[in-house]
RNA sequence: GCUGGGUUCGUAUAACGGUUAGUACUCGAGAUUCUCAAUCUCGCAAUAGGAGUUCGAUUCUCCUACCCAGUACCA
């Protein structure tokens, strides 16, 4: 019997969501569009200490940026739901709202004997910790401690209850079974079995604020929500023996989902999980948006330093997974009929970010003229210039267009013009910020002039060369040039390096095309006043 | 320390016992050109080490080394 694929992505809001974490979003997401089911978010907020303001906002925010929308747990307008309803049967999807919900689980394992009261207060185990430590070795609450502490094991039944009702600072633990091994499959990493004795007592509920923790919650919620397969962080792999023993401590071990546990994100360098850090040594996001934390520390985000979502989701994708052939540009929706959990990688996968810029070029040169005008009009009016839809409305304005659209000296420009530009300029930029440094010089003339490239090209005899070639070449530069037996080069960098000002740039004829007869001319003669 | 997971060019990965160990990024060289970039071509570069199983191991088993995670009333 096929059941339905329901998978979640359980973020806990104390901080904004890492690269990583976005990862493990988008690979359950794929799971679920592949197999026609749900998506499901839910914000696991059982650590009241560790509530992050705007980090829940910023979580949903991101995956919204990456095209990923959860088919439950989170509306429309990007509210995490707390009242059912025919889409979202399940809710409230904050844990921390589902509180009333997890005592009764809880109880259900004392009485069945999985699970005790424990009354050691915090001091008491940090002692017992140290004094174990002491000793060189690790204090571990389990069934070789347990009988020597504070609990419904070792009270009487009597002080048991008393202690119940006074105290308000107990939990409930696991009872681990003893000398048991659990045998667990992992659909990416397979078969793996562990001996009970090497796992501990894990709080599973605290009546200090009457929350769960992370490993009762969590098989509370994906058994009431009928999850199907619980794709998470490989951080979770040595906590899987105790979720398989509370399946079947609360007898769902036939509905219980199967287990997949990715790779981490490693450093681009050196060893270790990738941090935030790393982006701040190495120069790039590990965040996929700007993240301001509450002390006012700014973190940069992929969306602010011009990737575009389609480059980060795809290289994403790409860290930990391939299709299997060589093809590397997928969008998310293409993606999606690709995407399988055996084909995922087991080691953890170093993140770099060369290939990062790889993408973003490859999808920036997808992009249409049109749309790439769009987000460079922006930085041009930051720079002060103007750019009008149609040459007729700046012409009701007073302003008059030479050549392809662009008056020099009000510094106005048609968008037609700016599109030009970027369908000769794209192939050569990795964001849309690079555009203005490319060229800038088929906007305003050169100001300043490379020094270098001056040295170079900016001889006595080029110059004379290039004045006498503009000045009676007429439109055919090149071939004047050639008929005169000049070096071509010398004559053409001489003339580049007064047109934009330094040595890079469009061809010549390129160039010129672009910004007119009369802004060319009067370059030159700007050049030559200002280098001679 | 203990438990679990992992290990193919610098990086991401392919090769589900038989390949000259493939591809992409990076890097290098050449081509092109009026420069730069782009583009094209070529190139550099890997199975952690050791045993075993096998006619044959990147692939299976074991050992060692190294890396990662967990070892909380955090998730």
């Amino acid at each position: 019997m096929e059941r339905r694929t329901r998978v979640r992505f359980a973020p806990s809001p104390t901080g904004p969501l890492h690269m990583g974490g976005v990862r493990t979003a988008l690979y359950n997401y794929l799971y679920a569009k592949q197999k026609g089911g749900d998506f499901i978010i839910r914000i696991e907020d059982t650590d009241s200490h560790r509530f992050v303001p705007g980090a829940e906002k910023y979580i949903i925010d991101a995956l919204s940026w990456c095209g990923i929308k959860a088919d439950e747990g989170v509306d429309e307008s990007g509210n995490v739901v707390s009242v059912p309803s025919e889409r979202h049967p399940h809710a409230p999807y904050r844990q921390s709202e589902r509180k009333p919900i997890y005592r009764k689980y809880a109880e259900q394992l004392v009485e069945s004997g999985n699970a005790y009261y424990a009354f050691d207060t915090a001091e008491e185990l940090a002692e017992c910790r140290a004094k174990t430590e002491a000793a060189g070795q690790t204090f571990i609450y389990n069934q070789k401690t347990r009988m020597g502490l504070r609990n419904s094991l070792t009270l009487a039944p009597e002080e048991t209850a008393r202690l119940l009702e006074e105290r308000t600072d107990w939990t409930i633990r696991f009872k681990m079974p003893e000398d048991k091994i659990v045998a667990m499959d992992d659909l990416i990493r397979g078969h793996i079995e562990v001996n009970t004795d090497t796992l501990d007592d894990k709080v599973l509920w605290k009546r200090a604020d009457e929350l769960p923790t992370y490993h009762l919650a969590n098989i509370v919620d994906d058994h009431l929500m009928e999850v199907s397969e619980v794709i998470r962080g490989e951080e979770w792999l040595p906590s899987l023996p105790l979720h398989y023993l509370l399946y079947k401590a609360f007898g769902w071990t036939d509905s219980q989902p199967r287990f997949a546990h990715l790779s981490l994100l490693l450093k681009p360098d050196g060893k270790g999980k990738l941090s935030k850090r790393d982006g701040d040594k190495l120069g790039f996001p590990v965040f996929p948006l700007r993240w301001v934390n509450p002390e006012g520390e700014v973190s940069r985000g992929y969306r602010e330093d011009g990737y575009f979502p389609e480059a980060f989701v795809n290289l994403l994708a790409f860290l930990g997974w391939n299709p299997g052939d060589d093809r590397e540009m997928f969008t998310l929706e293409e993606l999606v009929p690709v995407f399988s959990l055996d084909r995922i990688v087991k080691s953890g996968a170093r993140f770099n970010p060369e290939k990062a810029r790889w993408y973003n070029r490859e999808y920036l040169r997808l992009k249409s003229d049109s749309e790439l005008a769009g987000l460079f009009i922006p930085i041009l009016e930051e720079k002060g210039l103007k750019v009008v839809d149609c040459p007729v409305c700046a012409l009701s304005a007073g302003v008059s267009f030479a050549g392809e659209g662009a008056d020099f000296a009000n510094k106005v420009y048609t968008r037609e013009y700016v599109e030009k530009v970027v369908a000769h300029i794209k192939e050569r930029a990795t964001f849309v910020a690079d555009f203005w440094d490319i060229a800038s010089y088929l906007f305003v003339g050169p100001q300043e002039f490379v020094s270098k490239d001056v040295d170079k090209f900016w001889k006595e005899e080029n110059v004379a060369m290039m004045k006498e070639a503009v000045e009676n070449a007429g439109s055919d530069l090149e071939g004047y040039i050639r008929d005169k037996e000049w070096p071509m080069g010398k004559v053409m960098n001489c003339l580049r390096l007064a047109l934009t000002g330094s040595s890079s740039g469009l061809g010549i004829a390129d160039i010129i095309r672009f910004i007119g007869k009369d802004e060319y001319h009067a370059r030159v003669e700007y050049a030559i006043k200002k280098l001679s």
